[in-house]
DNA sequence: GAACATATTGTTGTCTGACATAAAATTACT
DNA sequence: AGTAATTTTATGTCAGACAACAATATGTTC
């Protein structure tokens, strides 16, 4: 590859889009243009860059499908908070692309791998609001009058702000994209399966009073039995619907 | 909300740019655009819209930037094979942004959540074929000769193959994310921990030992341990760091 | 002077047409 | 047949225009 020309080749440029795209969030990543704030409008950022409005608007539909950028029309276009949806939907897509077959077990098996740990660790690691929304959580469930779906719903948040009680930054990231992997799964078991709610009620409160104790071995293995039933009842709702089917 | 009007209002339509791109994710998530092959041109997508090219083109980049799409100039628009970098990209972004300080204990502190769970079921549900992938690994980190990224490459192997030993689908693409976070970390862990390959090998030889056994718990228990020497390793590494900043 | 309706201005969304540039396909020439 | 030149196809960028929305300024009426 090597020659001896006197000029190397002009570099394969990159689009301009693309290099707009990396300077403003760069400013963004830097601090320069900070959350919630309004930065220039396009006009003004075709002024800066010289180029035209196109290669600006391109650039700015690129920040704002990495969630980096909100755009109103007549308004402006703003800072975003960076929000965690921005990381979950990726990762939710990326799992719903790479799941082939029927995943509703992998699902629950994932859970038993990864939950029994997030109890152990909000036993340990909890604080006392965060008490607060698991009783919530749990009151929720009991008192719910609503359907089914609303009551699946209700047990999703229990555990994800478990997950939080973990204190580790990262388990919600990856425990809402599986919990959000079956919008409809949860709602069939509750459907198909009369005790599931009296169930998922006396287990999350065994839960939350390991929890309370600062007892992290129990709260563990509580965490494990309930997800065997859990399993269980996804066992009996994928029955249920196969027969249904024929 | 209900009215007497013959007609309802037309509804707040979202930008044609964002209607075009969910279209066109729904397409691929749907598999009806597979990845590798081609999509229509930008001018075919024109037609087949009824837009014009802005629109498309907007929509193109919004793709491009979630990383389903690429597009090579003077070819065409290309479906991607939806890679891990979509997900750990955004991750990397979040973290950085929402954690002031260093998140390299927070992805430990991860790994302690999840990882005992993965050598927990990887006992119970391994294959012989996983030993032999196990047992590489660990004779690949013994016998490395190479430099600190090696090292950090062979010791994620092994965390990877006991993941998928697991026999669980989900726990893989859950766990790849985060050891693909600090491509480098682990590489400054080996670099100034001297004893950090020497404990690997060991520890990692003591979870396999539990695996063959098939003994879940101790597997979990060794799992534990060895994360827990993992953390004291990338404190040393960030006073390391540290003091070298001063 | 205050309240409301109207006009103006600033901003983003979309369209059209044009040319530049890269890659592939075709044609022409040896 | 093999290679070079040309044409075609496709994306990248530009410019100008108008529509749609939001905020501001202006004017009118009481």
């Amino acid at each position: 590859m090597s020659d001896n020309n006197m000029f190397s080749p002009v570099e394969n440029r990159e689009p301009l889009s693309k290099v707009i795209a990396l300077q403003i969030e760069r400013a963004i990543l830097t601090k320069q243009f900070l959350p919630g704030s309004k930065i220039p409008s396009e006009f003004e950022l075709c002024e800066q860059f010289s180029v035209s409005r196109t290669s600006v608007r391109e650039a700015i539909q690129t920040l704002t499908a990495q969630g980096l950028l909100t755009v109103i029309k007549g308004k402006g276009i703003y800072v975003n908070d960076i929000s965690i949806e921005s990381v979950v939907d990726p990762l939710h897509k990326y799992l719903t692309l790479k799941l082939e077959r029927e995943y509703v077990l992998d699902i629950v098996h994932a859970r038993q791998i990864i939950e029994p740990g997030i109890a152990y660790y909000a036993a340990l690691n909890h604080t006392d609001e965060d008490l607060v929304q698991l009783r919530n959580d749990i009151k929720g469930l009991e008192d719910c009058e609503g359907g089914y779906s609303e009551l699946a719903k209700l047990d999703t948040s229990f555990h994800m702000h478990l997950a939080k009680a973990s204190r580790n930054y990262v388990m919600p990231l990856l425990l809402e994209p599986i919990h959000r992997l079956n919008p409809d799964f949860k709602s069939f078991v509750y459907a198909t399966v009369g005790e599931a709610k009296e169930m998922a009620v006396i287990w999350h409160k065994k839960i939350i009073d390991a929890v309370i104790d600062r007892d992290a071995e129990k709260a563990r293995e509580t965490m494990q039995e309930h997800l065997k039933i859990a399993e269980k009842h996804a066992e009996m709702m994928l029955a249920a619907a196969n027969k249904e089917k024929l």
